[in-house]
DNA sequence: GCCGTTTGGTAACGCGCGTTACTTGCGTTA
DNA sequence: TAACGCAAGTAACGCGCGTTACCAAACGGC
């Protein structure tokens, strides 16, 4: 256990960093004088000259605050905490992103704690307290909670510590604020992009009808057809798994089972994974996309959306936009300002490509 | 700015917290006591009577110690730091799955800064610069750069004051340790399987010739069909955008150039992008996967691969182990150990599913 | 010549904790 | 009985910094 220099890096300088007081020294001042300089307080009185003093000091001697002690000192860390599954299952990464990106501007720092992939019903509790106590220890000055899907989720008890915000999922028993994605405007886009195109006989190809997405999105179907004097015909409703194969077979059985005349001339799939199941579907019956049939899909996830040919249509998850927001909410919660609305909804945009 | 409760949580925790003085003074023992019991110093000699007084302070109060101040007392924070492009660019995302379940278990924490997606010149060092600072002012103990595609990057320069180590990248400059996915042996057991399903010609679809993606996975495909007494017909390889579309128009011109008796039975497409492009090509030409032609790609990007049907043969890049091994590296360094070797090669795993 | 005010600073405390050096009481041994 | 050792703890310093209270000199007004 020898403490040697690593071999790696120049030895030099892991020593005892250089703190305020060698600044002062070698400026010839107090620490005082120092602290008043670098944390610029507007009513120091310190002559212009001292100042750069101070600051050719800082500069020649390498000078880097230390943020712990002056999270100690100050009683704030600019820290913010983020327990999520999302790292384990990277489908709404952007929502870290997001969130980063905002905290970042706002001179924050964005803890991220890993948790397990929690299931709807009893999340594993154990390691999101785990995580959330670390990111306590760690003095955060407010929590974020983030789903890879929108569901319902229970939350740790030592969450009430703190100011603390849910993003893509909400809170099943108590209240707490929470950033969703708008599931019922975005099927309602969904199907008027449909409609404007001349669609009439529209199918859908729906998912585990139980969770939000699928009953936004159902919900705000029915809303545009029923603007267009049409009803959501039950039979052209199929559930699938929520995967390629799944999407596949869902578009098959809808496909084969009327006559050409009848068939469905669009297909709204509920997930992207599925529509690209149902691409292959249409392809296999010599149909073209979107000549015979139109599809449209959801989530945006770029890999598909982007890259299969015709390029998907397709409402885009938020997911960038509630990171952020729900950063911003915390600031706002943290400063003590009220809060616009316990759950606030964030757009789902149409992005336009070619298979519509 | 009136610093009222804020509505979302009870005001009453939100005080100063209770610290190591309230749990001496609930126990009835000096805070050294406390201490001593919490990080049970091992050659301390506290009765086992105080000893359970003082835990039971802890539960009653609700005790949590306060990492920064710890940090401060005992000059060690616990933390390493990321820097990465990689939020911002989701695709390897597991390197930072990898990298902080792995510091969990070291129970230590991984502060993750992002940074600008880099080009593979000059790197947005503003960024880059700013985000390394920050982890450096939290103290981290040691730093990892993670990138979204191995290549060669510049690293700042306070990097030197701290042991570093990359991941998926190399140092452009200097030495500093780095972890990268072995390419060379990933190419190889690609061409190994196609050769082992008995595949003599063998279509190559390429991605820029310059990339040590390109370079090694080439370099791989061609040891394994020397080892088999084939060479690599030039005429074979035919480049290609990173795409779909890219993948798709170079099947196109790899499959049209020959007469069927001529024409490659298999293709190794350097990454699953292009794969699921060289499907498209592939179906539309009335040939079945892997019945007439066979496909393997690179990468395993779940989405793609797990997706496509059929399901995608293809050589996995080993983002999690990279992220561990980076930590574990970085153990070793802060500790004082000498590295295993200036570079290290992590496995591409071949992934069987059904398109060879 | 005296007092009040501004300018330009400094001394000292405390944030929560790790750690070292020291103290006290008690059973053992010579 | 005195010297000794050990178990069980405690007092006090310092980590790097924010912050409050205080001080000395210069200056202006009457």
């Amino acid at each position: 256990m020898a403490k040697t220099t690593t071999p790696n890096h120049a030895g030099a300088a892991r020593q005892r960093g250089v703190t305020m007081n060698d600044v002062a020294k070698h400026a010839g001042v107090s620490r005082t004088a120092v602290s008043f300089v670098l944390s610029n307080r507007e009513n120091a009185s310190i002559s212009e000259e001292t100042r750069t003093r101070i600051y050719e000091a800082v500069h020649a001697l390498g000078y880097r605050p230390n943020a712990g002690a002056r999270a100690l000192a100050s009683q704030r860390s600019d820290w913010y905490g983020i327990v999520t599954e999302i790292v384990t299952a990277p489908f709404a990464v952007n929502i870290i992103k997001g969130a980063q990106d905002q905290a970042w501007l706002d001179r924050k720092f964005l803890l991220i704690a890993p948790s397990d992939q929690a299931d709807a019903v009893g999340p594993n509790q154990g390691m999101e307290d785990a995580a959330t106590e670390k990111l306590l220890e760690q003095r955060v000055e407010g929590l974020l909670y983030a789903a890879t899907f929108h569901r319902g989720v229970h939350v740790p008890e030592s969450t009430k510590e703190v100011p603390t915000v849910l993003i893509n999922c909400f809170d099943a028993d108590g209240k707490l604020p929470s950033i969703v994605p708008d599931e019922r405007a975005g099927g309602r886009v969904a199907v008027e992009r449909l409609l404007q195109a001349g669609h009439r006989r529209i199918g859908v190809i729906n998912l585990d009808p139980q969770i939000p997405a699928a009953i936004g999105r159902l919900e705000g179907a029915r809303e545009a057809l029923a603007e267009a004097g049409l009803e959501l015909d039950p039979e052209l409703v199929v559930p699938g798994y929520a995967t390629a194969d799944g999407g596949y077979e869902a578009a098959c059985r809808i496909l084969d089972r009327y006559p050409q005349e009848d068939r469905p001339t669009a297909l709204f799939c509920l997930n992207d994974r599925m529509a690209m199941g149902a691409y292959d579907a249409i392809k296999e019956r010599g149909l073209t996309i979107p000549g015979d049939i139109a599809v449209i899909g959801f989530d945006n996830q770029e890999l598909i959306a982007a890259y299969l040919r015709p390029k998907l249509t397709t409402v885009a998850l938020p997911f960038e936009k509630m990171g952020a927001l729900g950063v911003q909410t915390l600031a706002a919660l943290t400063a003590g300002q009220p809060i616009v609305a316990d759950q606030q909804l964030v757009g789902c945009p149409l992005l336009e490509r070619s298979s519509v």
